[in-house]
DNA sequence: CATCTAACAAACATTATGTATGGTATCGTA
DNA sequence: TACGATACCATACATAATGTTTGTTAGATG
């Protein structure tokens, strides 16, 4: 990909970024992103079809990191699902949020957080399903796998809603701690 | 309220439900809307500031009627959490929705439920909250109180979710089952 | 150096939003 | 029934956002 490609699309996301730390989504418009990434609007269109499918892009690019990170580091202790002393997939992927390495903190603030745990609840609900029989405990039987699988992926994401909604005071462990009470 | 009044809300309201039916949201535009619902531009802004607070005032008729509704039809039984062969408030919440008496199925078709469920779980996080005594179990005694009604509330969201997701096959008393197992 | 193409500025057509105006029909009430 | 209030109407308009087109400039790649 040619250079100047990547910094101009590098120059959307951020600007994007930072208009969505400010304001939710929908009151975004394509005018107060290009004056941010100081491009001109051609050159947006020429990138993204539409406002919303940088969005999807920008979604798919931070958690494909995500998930790719925490999939590959410690692949060893994958299967392990209820809580116990050890690191697995779960803890890893409450620490990489809190590390906040591609600013998705920010992008989890209140007005939009819906949008980007949708996204990311598709993203576990594919980890979970392809892994499923990891997953089972004693109440998992007497539920369907669809639901059961839904279930675990929802209170995850509900987890780290209410994580940062509480300003993530927490460490990684408690909140891994809870999620795996309340799952 | 003026009887022309009432109707053209009405119209509008159930103008909005047809759209919301068809298509997301955000993609419904004023114009569409005062189509369907075949009034004048100026009086649809007669009756709503915008867009996004008809959305609101659909949502709050709605959800006040479901949650009277329960509330008030089965005061004797609303102190029962775990499930039982009895009536509870959780089941008769089920049994609203799936009676769909306001056509609040069509507003939870796939593209929009987000924008709903929040509102609703707005609702159940608010009733579970003054009546927190009534839903402890012996796991939450280890979850802070704000963690349990957020948990409590996107169970059962994300319950009602899959229910419709998967067509709404199981009966309210299998959701509900399904419902306190997860929980 | 030569070629390819991304980015640019500027102008434009189209669509959506929200407001203002003066006329008409329906309402609640006396 | 008649009357005053007001909700609704059609129309027009100002403003703002979307998405496209054009010819040109500047940077990347080989």
């Amino acid at each position: 990909m040619d250079r100047r490609q990547r910094k101009t699309r590098e120059a959307i996301f951020s600007a994007f970024i930072e208009l969505l730390s400010q304001k939710d989504f929908t009151h975004i418009t394509v005018g107060e992103i290009i004056a941010e990434a100081d491009i001109s609007r051609a050159t947006f269109y020429a990138h993204f079809e539409t406002k919303d499918y940088l969005l999807k892009e920008l979604c798919e690019d931070l958690f494909c990191h995500i998930f790719d990170a925490s999939a590959n580091t410690h692949p060893e202790h994958r299967h392990i699902f209820r809580c116990d002393a050890s690191d697995f997939a779960f803890l890893h992927l409450f620490r990489h949020l809190m590390k906040n390495d591609h600013h998705i903190l920010e992008l989890l603030s209140c007005s939009n957080n819906d949008l980007f745990l949708q996204y990311f609840k598709e993203q576990l609900r594919k980890m979970v399903a392809t892994q499923l029989p990891l997953f089972q405990t004693r109440k998992s039987d007497r539920l369907p796998d669809s639901f059961w699988i839904d279930h675990i992926s929802s209170v995850f994401v509900e987890t780290v809603r209410w994580w940062i909604s509480n300003g993530m005071k927490e460490s990684p462990e408690t909140i891994a701690e809870y999620f795996y009470l309340a799952v």
